[in-house]
RNA sequence: GGAGGGUUAGCGAAGUGGUCAAACGCGGCAGACUGUAAAUCUGUUCCUUCGGGUUCCAUGGUUCAAAUCCAUGACCCUCCA
């Protein structure tokens, strides 16, 4: 179980300053929470997860199901013990494997046929199933098991989808049975203000312990639409408990959540991109294998305080990037996860000092540069 | 001294008469990436004023047409003495 506690309304939006408080420790929101889908944050160890002060990270059923297996973390001592983190952990339910792997013909009430990304074999995963192999896995915010349509999707798709999802949810919830974990429900919908309104209002009414925005950024939609989709949500949330925008994100994205309310973020980004070469910097997203980089020896972020800019050098870690030096990959995670966990942080002060637009509209000019 | 094999774009390597400015890989240059099938994927990589121009060790030749055939030379490799 878990224990959220509103600390401060931001004054001219709709930010909120929270704690949350789990078995495993408590951590400050908003927060950003790396992403380790195969219980570890790729690349990054459960000490350099510390030191970039993670408060929470999030693991993946659909993937721990199939290996090494629900039973295996549970033989373990559940997933803190088998990782070595002793922070807080939610797992996301696979929900989102829904819309990466499975087919709209694949999705049917019961439940949902993946093909194994691993060896194709043909898996069913139920909303049941995937509330008990997190019980197994004991982390301490569960995800409801939900269908992550596309953006694009029509209405009266969308709508079925959402009305199916709340049903999902239901299900899940009473299944639901580790008194140490958590159950946040999903709200989804797309764009369509309506549908998201419903999908909002049905999840709630079910009372879970948080309430999370799915479906977006998922599509190629526009920044607009996204930000609507939580415009749309968050109204009809409960003031008590977090709010949780799913696969989110881009560092002015994450911005625009936590001025619309949002509590927590999670994204696969920094970790990909640093081992696709890129870093985030307060004056905008470079790519370190750029020629350009080849003698600059200096930080990636001369403000940053994380190990990667204390100690060593953009030329260097292209150098390692280039000669394919799994550190170089190592080094820009480190940065990377630090920039958006940082990022929060600072959020979090400028809540408190109610001055978050200032904060938005400085931060922009400076990463984005005159075409924010 | 004798007998073979080879030399293709930055590198490796296909191609053995026209559909070849020349496959493919690497390297280079750039781009994408938002609840991770992603240390992946995409574009580009002779010159260009975008009309075209100049290439496949060098030179000469055969042919309507040559990276591809012939001659000579240079360099490299293997084997035999």
């Amino acid at each position: 179980m878990i224990k959220y506690d509103l600390i401060k309304k931001e004054a001219k939006t709709s930010a909120r300053l929270g704690k949350i408080h789990t078995n495993y420790g408590t951590y400050d929101t908003p927060m950003f929470m790396p992403v380790g889908t195969q219980a570890s944050v790729k690349t990054l160890s459960p000490e350099e997860l510390k030191d970039i002060h993670s408060g929470i990270i999030l693991s993946n059923t659909y993937h721990l199901w199939l290996r090494p297996g629900e039973d295996v973390i549970d033989h373990a001592g559940g997933l803190h013990k088998f990782m070595n983190w002793d922070g807080p952990i939610l797992t996301d339910s696979g929900g989102f494997q829904v819309f990466s792997l499975a087919n709209p013909k694949d999705i049917i009430e019961e439940g949902v046929y993946f093909k194994s990304h691993l060896n194709g074999d043909r898996l069913f995963l139920t909303p049941e199933k995937s509330i008990a192999i997190q019980n197994k896995l004991d982390s301490d915010i569960a995800m409801s098991f939900d269908e992550c349509p596309p953006a694009s999707a029509d209405y009266d798709y969308m709508k079925k989808s959402v009305e199916r999802t709340v049903r999902w949810a239901k299900r899940g919830k009473e299944v639901h049975d580790n008194p140490r974990q958590a159950l946040f429900g999903i709200v989804q919908g797309g764009v369509y203000q309506d549908l998201r309104e419903y999908s909002a209002k049905e999840t709630v009414k079910l009372d879970f312990d948080g309430y999370s925005i799915g479906g977006v950024a998922n599509d190629g939609e526009s920044k607009e639409d996204m930000y609507k989709a939580i415009e749309y949500s968050v109204p009809f949330l409960p003031e008590d408990k977090p709010r949780y925008l799913m696969g989110v994100g881009e560092p002015r994205d994450i911005i625009e959540g936590v001025i619309r309310g949002i509590d927590m973020f999670d994204c696969v980004l920094p970790t990909r991109l640093a081992r696709h070469g890129h870093a985030f910097t307060q004056h905008g997203k470079i790519n370190i294998k750029n020629a350009k980089y080849k003698e600059d020896f200096t930080p990636i972020d001369e403000e940053c305080d994380c190990y990667a800019c204390k100690h060593y050098t953009k030329a260097y870690i292209k150098h390692l990037i280039n000669a394919k030096e799994t550190f170089g990959a190592r080094l820009l995670s480190i940065h990377n996860s630090r920039f958006l966990i940082k990022m929060t942080e600072d959020l979090r002060q400028a809540i408190a000092e109610d001055r978050l637009l200032e904060y938005r509209d400085n931060f922009m000019e400076k990463y984005y540069g005159e075409n924010k």
